[in-house]
RNA sequence: GGCGGCGUGGCCAAGUGGUAAGGCAAGGGAUUGCAAAUCCCUCAUCCCCAGUUCGAUUCUGGGCGCCGCCUCCA
């Protein structure tokens, strides 16, 4: 299977092709642990779960980093503001410590109720001021970088490259920037490495004085770096992180290190929700809580994502979630059906086998064509509707299908975990759901409306799903 | 001001130079004691204009509209 991906440095969708055969090593930009991430932020988390399960799928081995941002950085480069982490740590009147515990705890927690397999590290930004020091000193060292006082800055005239992942050009930046003059630069584009404040809580004492922190993208590189090495496979992000947040990354960790940092760069597109940017001011910013009091499974928000491509823009709103709920409790009934008709032992047609075979093809052609996840669901959904209108029942045929959709799980994330039924003390065996339909033909033949009706709220309530049609009752677990 | 994306049926969403996958919703029908579930059927010519071409939704140019990034943000 060759995988194709887009890359955002090149702008081109170019052949996946390991560091090392067999292995990938990728790093994903991970939350600001300030405030509970929405279902924006998680768009971007779900895209590098799909990553993560779709080389596990075709047999690569991953090692998947995520960073916690729990040093916030100033609110701009421009240099002067507020540490976003002490600003809501103030607010709240509790220690800025103490917020990144508590975010970071439901951060997981939502990561899980998503389905997201997790990461080999989480490390924090706050456990690597050593690693982040190394490199700028190399930078200073090697003429990169240059000191104001007990400040740091990046010099991207020595760095040539500074744009090339944005198609920014320096020229422009300087003129169009809206930063505010800091005259400590020697050119606006000029980005901090370290910065120093007495006031700050977050805080430490360095080489570069007593009252230090970072700047805001020196901790990715330095915790890439120490996690997956000075030269890896893929870094992932919003595309926000586009320009300045990786761009900066490119010229601190190829400046210090003299050699290609990344080799393949992806980008989600945002969330919209209600066809615009999401913002608190407009209420329409939402947490997985938002959407289980409206009866949403975080899995129906991972299918809403999936059913579009993590480089168009998706839209969010309650009816697009709708949709996709339905959509996807279809498909998990499809499962049903299909593990009940491998059991009926039925025989199986040669084209129906045929059919499956194609399906699997369409649907790994989709995944490995740039992860085009929704063409990938809708050659699930194909196979559906062939197998059904040839009323195929066949066993093999069935657990061929199975399989696919076994696939499609790994890959995709479709199916909710449910709780082990045989486990279930309550739960009817197969024998007494047939002797209990057996026992609602009888009593509805003698119009025993009131015991069949009984019996059929009973089964549902054990999770069985009738079908009343023309060729008999069938019947599935839920 | 700089950079980028998008505009496909009511909603969502793939796609190809040769007349448009899939999902949701909707309508009709079958089945049914009622219901649910299920099954069958119906439902677009791809923003507008011009050009290239035997032929464009798909290529080029222009227009209109929408959205995003450039500033904390996935």
């Amino acid at each position: 299977m060759e995988l194709r991906f887009y890359n955002s440095y090149s702008r081109q969708i170019e052949d996946f092709r390991p560091i090392e055969p067999g292995k990938v090593r990728m790093y994903h930009c991970g939350p600001t642990v300030y405030q509970r991430p929405h279902i924006g932020n998680y768009r971007a988390f779900l895209f590098a779960d799909l990553l993560r399960r779709v080389f596990e799928a075709y047999g690569f081995e991953v090692q998947q980093v995520m960073n916690l941002t729990d040093v916030g950085h100033l609110l701009n480069d421009a240099d002067e503001g507020e540490d976003k982490l002490e600003a809501q740590a103030r607010k709240d009147q509790v220690d800025p410590w103490q917020i990144v515990e508590t975010v970071s705890q439901q951060f997981f927690a939502d990561l899980d109720a998503l389905g997201v397999r997790p990461a080999h590290h989480y490390p924090r930004a706050s456990d690597h001021i050593p690693e982040m020091v190394t490199i700028i000193e190399a930078l200073i060292e090697k003429g990169h970088a240059y000191r104001v006082g007990d400040n740091v800055y990046f010099d991207v005239s020595t760095f040539p490259r500074y744009g090339q992942l944005s198609g920014n050009k320096v020229e422009e930046l300087e003129a169009g920037a809206r930063l505010e003059i800091n005259e400590e630069k020697r050119h606006p584009a000029d980005f901090a490495l370290w910065k120093s404040d007495p006031k700050h809580i977050m805080k430490w004492a360095t080489v570069f004085g007593e009252h230090g922190f970072p700047g805001w993208h020196i901790e990715c590189s330095a915790m890439a770096e120490k996690y997956l090495g000075k030269h890896f496979d893929i870094h992932t992000g919003g595309e926000d992180n586009v320009f300045p947040h990786h761009e900066c990354e490119i010229a601190q960790s190829e400046a210090a290190n003299e050699q290609t940092f990344v080799n393949l760069w992806m980008h989600t597109r945002f969330l919209q929700v209600d066809g615009g940017k999401m913002s608190k001011s407009l209420g329409n910013v939402y947490s997985l809580d938002d959407l289980a009091e409206r009866g949403y499974s975080a899995w129906d928000y991972r299918f809403l994502v999936l059913r579009g491509h993590y480089r168009t823009q998706v839209n969010f709103t309650w009816e697009i979630l709708r949709s996709a709920k339905e959509s996807r409790a279809k498909l998990a009934d499809w499962r049903s059906r299909l593990q009940a008709a491998m059991r009926g032992g039925a025989a199986d047609s040669p084209a129906s086998i045929g059919a499956v075979t194609t399906a699997r093809q369409a649907f790994d052609a989709a995944i490995a064509d740039d992860l085009n996840t929704p063409e990938a669901v809708a050659a699930l959904f194909t196979l559906r509707n062939e197998l059904v209108h040839a009323g195929e029942t066949g066993t093999g045929t069935s657990e061929a299908a199975l399989a696919l959709l076994d696939h499609a799980d790994a890959v995709l994330g479709l199916f909710e975990p449910t709780a082990d039924a045989s486990e279930d003390p309550n739960a009817l065996s197969d024998a007494q759901v047939e002797a209990l339909i057996a026992e609602r033909a009888e009593v509805r033949a003698a119009k025993n409306w009131a015991r069949a009706d009984e019996i059929r709220d009973a089964l549902q309530a054990a999770g069985i799903v009738l079908e009343d049609t023309a060729s008999g009752v069938h019947w599935h677990r839920s």
